[in-house]
DNA sequence: AAGTTACCTACTGATTCGGTGGGATTTGGA
DNA sequence: TCCAAATCCCACCGAATCAGTAGGTAACTT
Protein backbone atom coordinates (compact mmCIF):
# COMPACT_ATOMS: atom_id res chain seq x y z
CA UNK A 1 0.00 0.00 0.00
CA UNK A 2 2.65 2.39 -0.72
CA UNK A 3 2.01 5.92 -2.94
CA UNK A 4 5.44 5.67 -5.30
CA UNK A 5 7.96 8.52 -5.30
CA UNK A 6 5.93 9.41 -8.38
CA UNK A 7 3.31 10.11 -6.48
CA UNK A 8 4.99 11.95 -3.82
CA UNK A 9 6.73 13.75 -6.05
CA UNK A 10 4.01 15.22 -8.10
CA UNK A 11 1.87 16.23 -5.06
CA UNK A 12 4.96 18.22 -3.47
CA UNK A 13 5.77 19.87 -6.97
CA UNK A 14 2.08 20.68 -7.34
CA UNK A 15 1.47 21.79 -4.13
CA UNK A 16 4.37 24.50 -4.77
CA UNK A 17 3.23 25.52 -8.06
CA UNK A 18 -0.89 25.48 -6.04
CA UNK A 19 1.17 28.11 -3.52
CA UNK A 20 2.26 30.42 -6.30
CA UNK A 21 -0.66 30.53 -8.54
CA UNK A 22 -1.33 33.21 -10.43
CA UNK A 23 2.24 34.23 -10.60
CA UNK A 24 2.60 32.96 -14.36
CA UNK A 25 5.02 30.01 -15.27
CA UNK A 26 7.65 29.01 -13.31
CA UNK A 27 10.26 26.28 -14.68
CA UNK A 28 10.79 22.79 -13.50
CA UNK A 29 14.21 23.60 -12.21
CA UNK A 30 12.98 26.11 -9.86
CA UNK A 31 10.67 23.97 -8.72
CA UNK A 32 13.00 21.12 -8.11
CA UNK A 33 15.21 23.05 -6.36
CA UNK A 34 12.74 24.60 -4.20
CA UNK A 35 11.55 20.81 -2.93
CA UNK A 36 14.95 18.89 -3.52
CA UNK A 37 13.60 16.83 -6.31
CA UNK A 38 15.59 15.49 -9.68
CA UNK A 39 15.35 18.16 -12.08
CA UNK A 40 14.68 15.81 -14.76
CA UNK A 41 12.65 13.43 -13.15
CA UNK A 42 10.53 15.78 -12.18
CA UNK A 43 10.40 17.00 -15.56
CA UNK A 44 8.86 14.04 -16.52
CA UNK A 45 6.39 13.84 -13.68
CA UNK A 46 4.92 17.59 -14.83
CA UNK A 47 4.97 15.88 -18.45
CA UNK A 48 2.54 13.53 -17.62
CA UNK A 49 0.34 15.66 -15.56
CA UNK A 50 0.51 18.22 -18.17
CA UNK A 51 -0.68 15.73 -20.67
CA UNK A 52 -3.91 14.66 -18.25
CA UNK A 53 -4.63 18.07 -17.74
CA UNK A 54 -3.41 19.46 -14.32
CA UNK A 55 -0.47 21.52 -15.49
CA UNK A 56 -0.02 24.08 -18.43
CA UNK A 57 3.37 24.61 -19.60
CA UNK A 58 5.06 27.05 -21.94
CA UNK A 59 8.06 26.37 -24.22
CA UNK A 60 11.22 28.76 -24.46
CA UNK A 61 13.02 31.72 -22.28
CA UNK A 62 10.80 32.64 -19.81
CA UNK A 63 8.71 29.87 -20.05
CA UNK A 64 7.76 27.28 -17.36
CA UNK A 65 4.70 25.35 -15.78
CA UNK A 66 1.69 26.57 -14.65
CA UNK A 67 -1.68 25.16 -12.76
CA UNK A 68 -4.19 24.61 -15.30
CA UNK A 69 -6.86 24.91 -12.67
CA UNK A 70 -7.65 26.43 -9.60
CA UNK A 71 -5.84 25.04 -6.94
CA UNK A 72 -9.54 24.09 -4.99
CA UNK A 73 -10.29 22.40 -7.59
CA UNK A 74 -7.65 19.95 -8.19
CA UNK A 75 -8.03 17.23 -5.49
CA UNK A 76 -4.92 14.76 -4.73
CA UNK A 77 -6.91 12.35 -5.88
CA UNK A 78 -6.30 13.31 -9.76
CA UNK A 79 -2.66 14.03 -9.09
CA UNK A 80 -1.93 10.46 -7.54
CA UNK A 81 -3.87 8.89 -9.85
CA UNK A 82 -2.31 10.04 -13.10
CA UNK A 83 1.25 9.94 -11.94
CA UNK A 84 0.17 6.06 -10.04
CA UNK A 85 -1.77 4.90 -13.05
CA UNK A 86 -5.12 3.29 -11.89
CA UNK A 87 -5.03 2.95 -7.82
CA UNK A 88 -7.11 -0.36 -7.74
CA UNK A 89 -5.77 -2.20 -5.03
CA UNK A 90 -6.38 -5.46 -6.80
CA UNK A 91 -7.04 -6.79 -10.27
CA UNK A 92 -10.50 -8.41 -9.40
CA UNK A 93 -11.78 -5.00 -9.42
CA UNK A 94 -11.58 -4.34 -12.81
CA UNK A 95 -14.08 -5.83 -14.15
CA UNK A 96 -16.62 -3.04 -13.82
CA UNK A 97 -19.38 -5.10 -16.06
CA UNK A 98 -21.33 -5.45 -12.91
CA UNK A 99 -22.21 -8.63 -13.33
CA UNK A 100 -19.46 -11.21 -11.49
CA UNK A 101 -17.77 -10.76 -8.38
CA UNK A 102 -15.01 -13.61 -9.08
CA UNK A 103 -12.79 -13.15 -6.39
CA UNK A 104 -14.12 -14.17 -2.77
CA UNK A 105 -13.00 -11.01 -0.95
CA UNK A 106 -14.33 -8.83 -3.52
CA UNK A 107 -16.71 -6.17 -1.16
CA UNK A 108 -13.53 -6.25 1.10
CA UNK A 109 -11.05 -4.99 -1.73
CA UNK A 110 -13.76 -2.25 -3.18
CA UNK A 111 -14.24 -1.39 0.52
CA UNK A 112 -10.58 -0.29 0.65
CA UNK A 113 -10.65 1.40 -2.71
CA UNK A 114 -13.46 3.65 -2.15
CA UNK A 115 -12.51 4.67 1.18
CA UNK A 116 -8.68 5.23 -0.47
CA UNK A 117 -10.82 7.47 -3.47
CA UNK A 118 -12.94 9.46 -0.84
CA UNK A 119 -9.56 10.45 1.76
CA UNK A 120 -7.80 11.30 -1.74
CA UNK A 121 -10.80 13.28 -3.14
CA UNK A 122 -11.19 15.05 0.38
CA UNK A 123 -7.91 17.14 0.04
CA UNK A 124 -7.28 19.90 -2.89
CA UNK A 125 -4.17 21.47 -3.90
CA UNK A 126 -5.07 24.20 -1.90
CA UNK A 127 -5.08 22.70 1.09
CA UNK A 128 -1.48 21.87 0.70
CA UNK A 129 -0.43 25.19 -0.30
CA UNK A 130 -1.68 26.57 1.99
CA UNK A 131 0.29 24.45 4.68
CA UNK A 132 3.18 25.16 2.58
CA UNK A 133 2.78 29.44 2.88
CA UNK A 134 2.54 28.65 6.38
CA UNK A 135 5.92 26.33 6.55
CA UNK A 136 7.64 29.15 4.44
CA UNK A 137 6.62 32.35 6.62
CA UNK A 138 7.58 30.26 9.92
CA UNK A 139 10.72 28.97 8.43
CA UNK A 140 12.56 31.99 6.22
CA UNK A 141 15.93 31.22 4.43
CA UNK A 142 19.19 31.05 6.84
CA UNK A 143 17.82 29.02 9.15
CA UNK A 144 18.18 25.52 8.68
CA UNK A 145 15.29 23.87 7.69
CA UNK A 146 14.04 24.88 4.36
CA UNK A 147 15.99 27.30 2.56
CA UNK A 148 13.69 28.86 0.03
CA UNK A 149 14.57 30.07 -3.25
CA UNK A 150 12.98 33.94 -3.40
CA UNK A 151 9.92 34.24 -0.80
CA UNK A 152 8.31 37.32 -2.49
CA UNK A 153 5.10 38.31 -1.48
CA UNK A 154 2.43 35.88 -1.82
CA UNK A 155 -0.48 37.90 -2.51
CA UNK A 156 -2.66 35.97 -4.41
CA UNK A 157 -5.87 35.70 -2.74
CA UNK A 158 -6.43 32.26 -1.60
CA UNK A 159 -10.21 30.97 -1.28
CA UNK A 160 -9.39 28.16 0.66
CA UNK A 161 -11.03 25.49 1.11
CA UNK A 162 -11.52 24.69 5.04
CA UNK A 163 -12.31 20.84 5.33
CA UNK A 164 -8.94 20.10 6.53
CA UNK A 165 -7.66 23.28 7.85
CA UNK A 166 -5.91 22.96 11.06
CA UNK B 1 -1.29 1.84 -3.87
CA UNK B 2 -1.60 -2.17 -4.87
CA UNK B 3 -1.72 -4.90 -2.54
CA UNK B 4 0.93 -7.26 -3.72
CA UNK B 5 -0.40 -10.88 -4.72
CA UNK B 6 1.33 -11.95 -1.36
CA UNK B 7 -1.65 -10.13 0.97
CA UNK B 8 -3.75 -11.11 -1.60
CA UNK B 9 -2.87 -15.00 -1.97
CA UNK B 10 -2.65 -14.45 2.46
CA UNK B 11 -6.39 -13.50 2.24
CA UNK B 12 -7.69 -15.94 0.35
CA UNK B 13 -5.84 -18.84 2.31
CA UNK B 14 -6.94 -17.63 5.71
CA UNK B 15 -10.47 -17.62 4.47
CA UNK B 16 -10.51 -20.44 3.39
CA UNK B 17 -9.25 -22.00 6.57
CA UNK B 18 -11.32 -20.07 8.78
CA UNK B 19 -14.44 -21.56 6.84
CA UNK B 20 -12.89 -24.78 8.04
CA UNK B 21 -12.18 -23.27 11.51
CA UNK B 22 -12.67 -25.86 14.16
CA UNK B 23 -11.93 -29.06 11.72
CA UNK B 24 -7.97 -29.83 12.81
CA UNK B 25 -5.28 -29.19 10.50
CA UNK B 26 -5.80 -28.75 6.80
CA UNK B 27 -2.23 -29.46 4.88
CA UNK B 28 -0.59 -26.50 2.82
CA UNK B 29 -0.89 -28.39 -0.32
CA UNK B 30 -4.98 -28.83 0.39
CA UNK B 31 -5.49 -25.14 0.77
CA UNK B 32 -3.14 -24.57 -2.33
CA UNK B 33 -5.33 -26.66 -4.68
CA UNK B 34 -8.67 -25.45 -3.59
CA UNK B 35 -7.39 -21.96 -3.84
CA UNK B 36 -5.20 -22.36 -6.91
CA UNK B 37 -2.76 -21.11 -5.61
CA UNK B 38 1.37 -22.15 -6.06
CA UNK B 39 1.61 -24.45 -3.07
CA UNK B 40 5.47 -23.78 -2.26
CA UNK B 41 4.83 -19.98 -2.37
CA UNK B 42 2.60 -20.49 -0.44
CA UNK B 43 4.58 -22.45 2.50
CA UNK B 44 6.32 -19.47 2.69
CA UNK B 45 3.35 -16.83 3.06
CA UNK B 46 1.70 -19.12 5.57
CA UNK B 47 5.39 -19.68 7.49
CA UNK B 48 4.82 -15.76 7.68
CA UNK B 49 1.54 -15.74 9.22
CA UNK B 50 2.68 -18.39 11.35
CA UNK B 51 5.55 -16.16 12.95
CA UNK B 52 3.02 -13.71 13.34
CA UNK B 53 1.36 -15.44 15.48
CA UNK B 54 -1.88 -15.91 13.07
CA UNK B 55 -1.91 -19.66 12.15
CA UNK B 56 -0.57 -22.82 14.23
CA UNK B 57 0.99 -25.53 12.33
CA UNK B 58 2.04 -29.20 12.88
CA UNK B 59 4.28 -31.27 11.49
CA UNK B 60 4.44 -34.90 9.72
CA UNK B 61 1.80 -36.53 8.72
CA UNK B 62 -1.87 -35.25 9.35
CA UNK B 63 -0.43 -32.30 9.97
CA UNK B 64 -0.98 -28.96 8.78
CA UNK B 65 -2.19 -25.58 9.24
CA UNK B 66 -5.02 -24.47 11.62
CA UNK B 67 -5.99 -20.53 12.50
CA UNK B 68 -4.77 -19.80 15.73
CA UNK B 69 -7.73 -17.77 16.91
CA UNK B 70 -11.28 -17.45 15.99
CA UNK B 71 -11.64 -16.12 12.44
CA UNK B 72 -14.03 -13.26 13.87
CA UNK B 73 -11.03 -12.02 15.91
CA UNK B 74 -8.64 -12.13 12.83
CA UNK B 75 -8.83 -8.77 11.12
CA UNK B 76 -7.80 -8.23 7.66
CA UNK B 77 -5.25 -5.51 8.78
CA UNK B 78 -3.47 -8.26 10.45
CA UNK B 79 -3.19 -10.77 7.83
CA UNK B 80 -1.99 -8.12 5.25
CA UNK B 81 0.44 -6.31 7.88
CA UNK B 82 1.96 -9.18 8.28
CA UNK B 83 2.43 -10.48 4.81
CA UNK B 84 2.99 -6.59 3.05
CA UNK B 85 5.31 -5.06 5.97
CA UNK B 86 4.23 -1.95 7.28
CA UNK B 87 1.32 -0.40 5.62
CA UNK B 88 2.83 3.25 5.62
CA UNK B 89 1.82 4.94 2.19
CA UNK B 90 5.09 7.11 2.84
CA UNK B 91 7.92 7.54 5.00
CA UNK B 92 7.21 10.50 5.94
CA UNK B 93 4.76 9.20 8.47
CA UNK B 94 7.44 6.60 10.49
CA UNK B 95 8.98 9.17 12.90
CA UNK B 96 5.74 8.76 15.12
CA UNK B 97 7.45 10.56 18.66
CA UNK B 98 4.96 12.83 17.96
CA UNK B 99 6.77 16.31 17.41
CA UNK B 100 8.29 17.50 14.10
CA UNK B 101 5.78 16.77 10.51
CA UNK B 102 8.71 17.04 7.96
CA UNK B 103 6.43 16.89 5.46
CA UNK B 104 4.16 19.12 3.60
CA UNK B 105 1.44 16.63 2.76
CA UNK B 106 2.25 14.80 6.22
CA UNK B 107 -1.81 15.47 7.42
CA UNK B 108 -2.70 14.06 4.06
CA UNK B 109 -0.49 11.08 4.40
CA UNK B 110 -1.16 10.55 7.72
CA UNK B 111 -5.11 10.58 7.00
CA UNK B 112 -5.01 7.85 3.69
CA UNK B 113 -3.28 5.96 6.31
CA UNK B 114 -5.86 5.62 8.73
CA UNK B 115 -8.56 5.45 6.09
CA UNK B 116 -7.20 2.73 5.03
CA UNK B 117 -6.09 0.88 8.49
CA UNK B 118 -9.76 1.71 9.16
CA UNK B 119 -11.43 -0.18 6.51
CA UNK B 120 -8.56 -3.45 6.78
CA UNK B 121 -9.39 -3.43 10.57
CA UNK B 122 -13.32 -3.41 9.49
CA UNK B 123 -13.24 -6.81 7.82
CA UNK B 124 -12.37 -10.27 9.60
CA UNK B 125 -11.40 -13.59 8.33
CA UNK B 126 -15.15 -14.78 9.49
CA UNK B 127 -16.63 -12.14 7.25
CA UNK B 128 -14.88 -14.08 4.23
CA UNK B 129 -15.65 -17.39 5.29
CA UNK B 130 -18.89 -16.61 5.26
CA UNK B 131 -18.68 -15.81 1.76
CA UNK B 132 -17.02 -18.61 0.49
CA UNK B 133 -19.15 -21.31 2.20
CA UNK B 134 -21.68 -19.47 0.19
CA UNK B 135 -20.01 -19.73 -2.87
CA UNK B 136 -18.35 -23.65 -2.31
CA UNK B 137 -22.76 -24.38 -1.68
CA UNK B 138 -23.38 -22.57 -4.81
CA UNK B 139 -21.13 -24.48 -7.02
CA UNK B 140 -19.42 -27.62 -5.32
CA UNK B 141 -16.52 -28.79 -7.21
CA UNK B 142 -18.12 -31.45 -10.01
CA UNK B 143 -15.40 -34.43 -9.71
CA UNK B 144 -13.09 -33.64 -7.32
CA UNK B 145 -15.15 -33.70 -3.56
CA UNK B 146 -14.34 -30.96 -1.74
CA UNK B 147 -15.09 -32.43 2.37
CA UNK B 148 -17.74 -29.95 2.38
CA UNK B 149 -18.73 -30.30 6.43
CA UNK B 150 -21.29 -28.56 7.87
CA UNK B 151 -20.13 -26.30 10.50
CA UNK B 152 -22.46 -24.99 13.29
CA UNK B 153 -22.52 -20.92 13.77
CA UNK B 154 -19.07 -20.26 15.56
CA UNK B 155 -19.81 -18.74 18.94
CA UNK B 156 -21.14 -15.21 20.06
CA UNK B 157 -19.53 -12.05 18.92
CA UNK B 158 -15.84 -11.29 20.57
CA UNK B 159 -14.91 -8.28 19.90
CA UNK B 160 -11.61 -7.70 17.95
CA UNK B 161 -9.46 -5.53 20.24
CA UNK B 162 -7.46 -3.46 18.03
CA UNK B 163 -3.85 -4.53 19.18
CA UNK B 164 -1.78 -3.25 16.84
CA UNK B 165 -0.27 -0.47 16.06
CA UNK B 166 2.61 0.88 13.15
C1' DA C 1 11.13 -47.97 9.25
C1' DA C 2 8.65 -45.44 5.90
C1' DG C 3 6.01 -41.99 4.40
C1' DT C 4 4.07 -37.51 5.02
C1' DT C 5 4.15 -33.03 6.21
C1' DA C 6 5.91 -28.51 7.59
C1' DC C 7 10.35 -25.77 7.80
C1' DC C 8 14.28 -23.23 5.94
C1' DT C 9 17.44 -21.23 2.72
C1' DA C 10 18.97 -20.09 -1.60
C1' DC C 11 18.30 -18.83 -6.18
C1' DT C 12 16.05 -16.69 -10.36
C1' DG C 13 13.60 -14.45 -14.23
C1' DA C 14 10.56 -10.60 -14.89
C1' DT C 15 8.92 -6.28 -13.79
C1' DT C 16 8.85 -1.92 -11.67
C1' DC C 17 11.27 2.01 -9.53
C1' DG C 18 13.89 5.87 -9.62
C1' DG C 19 16.27 8.05 -11.96
C1' DT C 20 20.26 10.00 -16.09
C1' DG C 21 21.59 11.59 -20.56
C1' DG C 22 21.23 13.50 -24.88
C1' DG C 23 19.22 15.61 -28.16
C1' DA C 24 15.32 18.30 -30.73
C1' DT C 25 12.13 22.05 -30.56
C1' DT C 26 10.17 26.34 -29.21
C1' DT C 27 10.44 30.93 -27.40
C1' DG C 28 12.05 35.61 -25.50
C1' DG C 29 15.45 38.96 -25.44
C1' DA C 30 19.83 41.56 -26.80
C1' DT D 1 19.38 37.60 -36.26
C1' DC D 2 21.33 34.89 -33.14
C1' DC D 3 21.74 33.07 -28.57
C1' DA D 4 20.27 31.39 -24.34
C1' DA D 5 16.67 29.44 -21.85
C1' DA D 6 13.36 26.48 -21.36
C1' DT D 7 10.14 22.46 -22.41
C1' DC D 8 9.65 18.09 -24.96
C1' DC D 9 10.83 13.41 -26.20
C1' DC D 10 12.94 9.07 -25.93
C1' DA D 11 16.32 5.78 -24.86
C1' DC D 12 18.79 3.63 -21.44
C1' DC D 13 20.28 1.85 -16.80
C1' DG D 14 21.27 0.02 -12.07
C1' DA D 15 18.86 -1.41 -8.13
C1' DA D 16 15.17 -3.20 -5.81
C1' DT D 17 11.05 -5.77 -5.41
C1' DC D 18 7.90 -9.45 -6.99
C1' DA D 19 6.46 -13.89 -7.69
C1' DG D 20 7.68 -17.66 -7.56
C1' DT D 21 11.12 -22.58 -7.81
C1' DA D 22 14.14 -25.92 -6.01
C1' DG D 23 15.99 -28.78 -2.75
C1' DG D 24 17.23 -30.32 1.43
C1' DT D 25 16.13 -30.88 6.73
C1' DA D 26 13.38 -31.75 10.74
C1' DA D 27 9.34 -33.48 12.96
C1' DC D 28 5.42 -36.41 13.25
C1' DT D 29 2.15 -40.53 12.24
C1' DT D 30 1.38 -45.11 11.23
Amino acid sequence: MRVSSRGQYGVRALAYLAARYGEGPINVRTVAQAERLPAKYLEQLLAKLRRGGLVRSSRGARGGVVLAQDPKAISIRQVVSLLEGSLLPVDCLKDTNGHEENCVAHPLWRALHESVLSTLDSFTLADLAERLRAREAKAPRGSGMIPEAELETVGAGSGRSDVHSE
